[in-house]
DNA sequence: TTGTATGCGTTATCAT
DNA sequence: ATGATAACGCATACAA
């Protein structure tokens, strides 16, 4: 591939000329800058980014980590951040950790390797103490749906506990008496504050907790149905159910029809993300709708006011608050 | 950030040896070793990729290009490639078009600048001179489900007519006679090929074919909702909907249902594709199956293969047949 | 086994 | 306005 020696000496000038050229740091000759724009088209040139970042310290890309590259909630995540940091002329690197410690590190390693302008994590693994050190390395980084407090300036976070209050509280004013739940995984941070929720709400409304009414899902479609099962099974009766997530929702809806179980008439749901596909089962889905394509957009605002000087065009909000959804699900369709 | 030199002088080596720990290019004295592996953590040292792959001429990385980040198709595409990337210790970097011609180019220039081993691209937009170009620049590349004869190697397909084919015969068996359809934009290949399916097998079983029983979307949720509503505005009586995909057929089911009309009794549907979600509506969705994890898997073997010569576990696939999956919403759930 | 020296393709700092 | 030339951080051929 054509280099930029190759384009200077076929326009007759220097490669500093040509340097100039590319990115307009200082007015060129006319004349000679059409030649220099002949030769690169010609030679279809195209400059190395790898050089450029090495010579310049700038590698004008952000890093990004998610834990999956499928599904809805990071779908979105992914696409908010992207069509800000393209309309900046940036680009975006992502890599996915499953959620797993030892990926999420090595992820991390690689895009610290590529020199990235800055980081925004989804960083589910990782120690408070581990990212705090990076960001004190002087890596610019932003945390999605993280609190911590060291760097509290760098988080972007919807309150969990709350929006899991606001489910089960909700499910309670539709007259509901067994709430049942089921839980996304434990060891992670917005599982537990939104079980929490849902266990303020119970004593709240003086309702008594009952372990027998909650299992734990993995977040998925496959876990919503199990949790069902698993519940049935053990013969819980329940007249409403609080999922962790819409994906699980989805699945316990699966399992409760395939029981001839009725929506919302016997048993009410409710799931958390509000993801697209809420509105598109039947009976439609009442959430608590996460804006994570917002908040990602306003993460990668952060980033490039900090890192490039660029300003938002309005206020960034690293605070949202969780939004009751109501649908057909739970009986206010 | 340190630099190999740091590490060098740290360890009182050279910076040859130090790289030699690092790639394990040659054998290193122990001692030796040990004191740079010592050197590289107290200074949390990370090699520089711009510089290692400016001084090897090799990026260790894949560029994918998708038309969106978010949605199930893309999804799986992404994860489906990731997945086989990273387990050869390569890197992907992921990059949007958002279907869009400048933006296609555009990011493909970006990928190519970061000098990426190799492309894996879902091209929509470009025509096919324009990838045979890139590919003869010397670029390996791959095309997700895209066939340009010139460069059939490179080729990973779906046989999507006889997918619509598929789609519609099926409507056609359960006994129906009145299909409409809901189209994806006829400037994609995919969509006018599934099309093309659709009018083969009104034809082979001598259905009239009737144009105001067809509608053009937009392969989103709410262009099956608009196209359903479109059909029904203009009076047009069916019993049966072949969609171009199945996010169009999931909106299309929600406006047959605003509408009182009953799935699959009154009007059949189908859709294609046979995202996750098909099997969480109600009713569940009959769809084509369409394998783009393992598509996209079978793509980076492929790249894996040709660029680093690495043997793929079982053979790599570029043709596959669409396979029908029949469930409630065409009567046979 | 180890060190020295050169080159990779740019940008940036000088002169001119 | 333009041209040399020295970095940038690493790999590698060559020498020792």
């Amino acid at each position: 591939m054509a280099t930029i020696k190759d384009v200077s000496d076929l326009a007759g000038v220097s490669q500093a000329t040509v340097s100039r050229v590319l990115n307009g740091t200082t007015r060129v000759d006319d004349d000679k800058k059409r030649r220099v724009l002949e030769a690169i088209k010609q030679l279809g040139y195209r400059p190395n980014a790898h050089a450029k970042s090495l010579a310049s310290n700038r590698s004008n890309s952000i890093g990004m980590v998610v834990s999956e590259l499928a599904g809805p909630y990071f779908g979105e995540m992914m696409a908010g951040a992207e069509a800000i940091i393209r309309r900046n002329d940036k680009q975006m690197l992502i890599a996915s950790s499953h959620a797993s410690e030892s990926e999420e590190r090595e992820v991390i390693d690689f895009l610290l390797s590529c020199r990235c302008d800055a980081l925004i994590l989804h960083a589910e693994t990782l120690s408070d103490a581990e990212l705090v050190k990076i960001h004190q390395q002087g890596t610019v980084l932003v945390l999605l749906n993280r609190y911590i407090p060291a760097i509290a300036e760098q988080c972007f976070v919807l309150d969990n506990e709350l929006g899991g209050f606001i489910q089960t509280e909700h499910m309670i004013q539709q007259g509901r008496r067994r709430v049942a739940c089921i839980l996304g995984p434990q060891w992670k941070h917005d599982a537990k504050e939104r079980f929490e929720g849902y266990l303020r709400a119970l004593k709240q409304y003086q309702l008594p907790f009952d372990p027998e009414l909650v299992v734990e899902g993995d977040f998925q479609e496959s876990g919503g149905y199990a949790g069902v099962k698993k519940l049935i099974a053990r013969g819980a009766r329940f007249d409403a159910l609080v999922c962790a997530n819409d994906e699980m929702a989805l699945g316990a809806m699966d399992a409760l029809s395939e029981q001839g179980v009725a929506i919302p008439e016997q048993v009410a749901v409710i799931g958390f993300d509000d993801i697209a596909y809420a509105n598109y089962v039947t009976p439609k889905l009442s959430s608590i709708h996460f804006p994570v394509r917002q908040i990602a957009a306003d993460a990668a605002w952060l980033v490039m006011q900090s890192v490039y000087k660029m300003e938002p065009p309005e206020e960034i909000v690293q605070q949202v608050m969780p939004k009751l959804v109501t649908r057909q699900s739970s009986n206010c369709g």
